[in-house]
DNA sequence: TCTAATTTTCAGGAATTCCTGAAAGTTCGA
DNA sequence: TCGAACTTTCAGGAATTCCTGAAAATTAGA
């Protein structure tokens, strides 16, 4: 491995991170290389910094195109292909949640959605058919939030974050003071939570 | 395996859904089983629906504690250990959260705070310096943000949830009409988004 | 303290995932 | 169409993770 220091110990980093998740060790270590690089970096620049074979990057790079998470690139009169990260760091953690969407959330609401028009042959099953509502219904709340402040723009994005649940003191104010919204904001009709 | 139908193919996804996260496969099934169940289970009936060895139930039941997604408790008159899972879904949700903060975010923050104090040797190393900062930032504002929100009570997070994006026409509403909320809604200072 | 019930530990085999080198494939200019 | 530059594929060895059975440890009642 051929790095700088301080860019040594984020690729580091992230290739330990990479593997607790479902991604492998190299392939954590090529996203956070390319994620600090100025330039794009083309596959044996990879190959020479990271000190892997080049057959592996190759796969890595291949694995995280798939994931959308790199941008390719040519350079006038250069065959090689180019590699980069997105600049702005909130269109990452959009491309990731959209392709963990796809990937993981999507099959499991498909999952369960089957699972809750089956008729249950037991009270066990019965029982067990209503925590998978509970829980179908949790995620597809989270999904549909996610999908809705994904599309913000950055900066609204960001403010909404800043505010984070003092937004309900806003909540609380509208309906004192019985602003109307036109009907948009329209509170349901409270049920008792467990 | 010896489990109903909608168990069965429940336990089986999230024994796959586990193995791509960190977690093993049977971790995965040990879990979705005791979500599933209506009674705390203990170790002996794990084995036996779940098929595989008691040892293997044990490790797993301790991973699962260290992570404090199982409850133990026990039956007077009876020696064995009995687990469960919240019954309260949105309580499993924060669990996850604070303890991948506690095992991911944290370090990563660590790692990235020591990295920014240092000095940049090189024009490289300090736009490296910067994208880190970058990263930093964000993680810092999503953290503080769900340490925040998971402080509501889970009536009021689902109504904050539900409203989504939409919230945002609220804040837009509040500046329109100049109300005082106490100083704790101020604006930030606009800085032009990239 | 002893014993039986229960849980935990852990060495090592099984299964899986990762990584490499060699070879095949692709692309583009001459 | 040829060949050099570059990329991808893939069989199989390396490394890692998973899982088991046997044995040790713990616990609570007698």
């Amino acid at each position: 491995m051929n790095l700088p220091p301080l860019t040594q110990s984020f690729v580091l980093h992230f290739g330990e991170m990479g593997s607790r998740w479902g991604i492998s060790r190299t392939v954590g270590q090529i996203y956070a290389l390319l994620f600090l690089a100025e330039e794009p970096l083309n596959a044996d620049d990879i190959t020479e910094k990271l000190g892997f074979s080049r057959s592996n990057v190759s796969m890595g790079l291949k694995e995280l195109t798939s994931w959308r998470l790199v941008k390719l690139q040519h350079k006038p009169g250069d065959r090689r292909e180019y590699f980069s990260t997105p600049d702005d760091i909130w269109e990452i953690v959009r491309i990731l949640a959209e392709e963990r969407r796809k990937r993981e959330i999507d099959p499991t609401l498909s999952m369960l959605r089957q699972a809750l028009v089956e008729t249950p042959a037991t009270l066990g099953e019965r029982h067990a058919q209503e925590r998978m509502a509970e829980m179908h219904g949790l995620i597809e709340l989270i999904t549909r939030w996610s999908e809705d402040i994904q599309k913000l723009e950055t900066e609204t994005l960001i403010q909404l974050l800043e505010v984070g649940s003092k937004v309900q003191k806003v909540f609380e104010m509208k309906d004192r003071l019985k602003v109307v919204t036109g009907g948009k904001l329209r509170r349901r009709p409270r049920t008792e939570g467990q």
